[in-house]
DNA sequence: GTCTATAGCCGGATAGAC
DNA sequence: GTCTATCCGGCTATAGAC
């Protein structure tokens, strides 16, 4: 499998996106200098600037290549020719699944909700959104419901993205359980909610 | 009505402080200077350091007061004697309005979620979180069901805050009604969601 | 309480040797 | 492809006049 952009990729580039995204998702954009990336990646900062012509440039590929690294994971939530609901199940448990097993590739999307301009917003919506938001809106029109499709399915991400960005939360309120099956358990509530809400059909 | 806390409100420190919460939201810490809040108000950057010894009591005391002008809002989320669906229905709908209402606090509450230690998120939790989270807690208790309390209470939160999270994506979503009652809807939307699953009871 | 001026540091980015 | 050295601008924070 070759590189999948117009730019080859060298081992080191490799490496640098690598550390460049552990520092961007952790600290944002202003927060990271191009000297903590080289020195995480043990390089001189002068060096970056021969794989990436700017910061900026660098923070876009470090994007691409941390959306790139969970496309497996966004097609595999659309594989599946099952009835709804259970499509249903399973949608929710890979995505719950892909948002714990990558806590960075989740920040940095959270952090390009708060930071991006429209360019980015566009390349966040194309490289990681639209596929699998059309599959969930086209799932929530076919549960026979009269709630909105569209708010159905953020609905769902919405429970799946809080129960893991309230996490430093959890640890100061009393009485929480911190349950080690995380993903399982909101997948299987939210799984649950939704079920219960769209078998109930009179109306 | 007098201050609230140690320190006293001059009209410019007030000024400074609604400035910098702007900012804060707009940018994140690291992405805002001390001349741009200084600039902001109308003085040099110098001044500011009579009302604050450094950049960080500044965003302190920005975040205090971001939550503090929230207060009222939030102990109107928790008044209400009514029967458990129609105590959820009203949460809902003031939850759905105040995070409407206030852009800037929802962001700085989620950049806090990603950037906060500790100490920050103690603050957060003590002076934003814990009252309403005990109430939708206790809520979602008498709303007979066995889903779960503490995850069903931060469903509810999951879906309005997610709703403005993804607000910025969704001009780039096609057939996307961009509908100008927000609040009420996705407050309509978690209402009935919730209230079906619960509805249901058989099992 | 605000100003101008500036110290001192850190940041992005470049030059040029190897 | 990586280095050292460096430029230069912006940043926090302080000094001291008014």
């Amino acid at each position: 499998m070759k590189a999948r952009s117009a730019t080859p990729e060298s081992a080191t580039r490799l490496q640098i996106l690598d550390h460049a995204i552990t520092r961007f998702a952790q600290s944002g954009y202003a927060g990271v200098s191009m000297r903590d990336v080289a020195g995480d990646v043990g390089i001189s900062a002068a060096a970056l600037y021969h794989h990436f012509p700017d910061k900026q440039a660098l923070y876009l590929a470090a994007m691409e290549q941390a959306f790139a690294r969970n496309q497996e994971g966004i097609v595999a939530m659309l594989e599946s020719q099952l009835p709804p609901l259970e499509r249903l199940a399973l949608f929710v448990h890979r995505f719950a699944a892909l948002v714990a097993r990558d806590e960075e590739f989740r920040k940095l999307v959270q952090r390009e909700l708060l930071d991006a301009d429209a360019a980015r917003i566009a390349l966040l919506v194309e490289q990681v959104f639209r596929k699998p938001h059309d599959a969930i809106v086209a799932l929530a029109r076919e549960l026979v419901t009269d709630l909105d499709p569209y708010l159905l399915a953020d609905s769902v991400i919405g429970m799946v993205l809080f129960d893991h960005q309230s996490a430093p939360l959890r640890r100061h309120v009393r009485g929480r359980a911190l349950a080690a099956d995380r993903p399982e358990a909101i997948a299987r509530h939210v799984t649950a909610l939704v079920t219960r809400a769209v078998a109930r059909q009179d109306r």
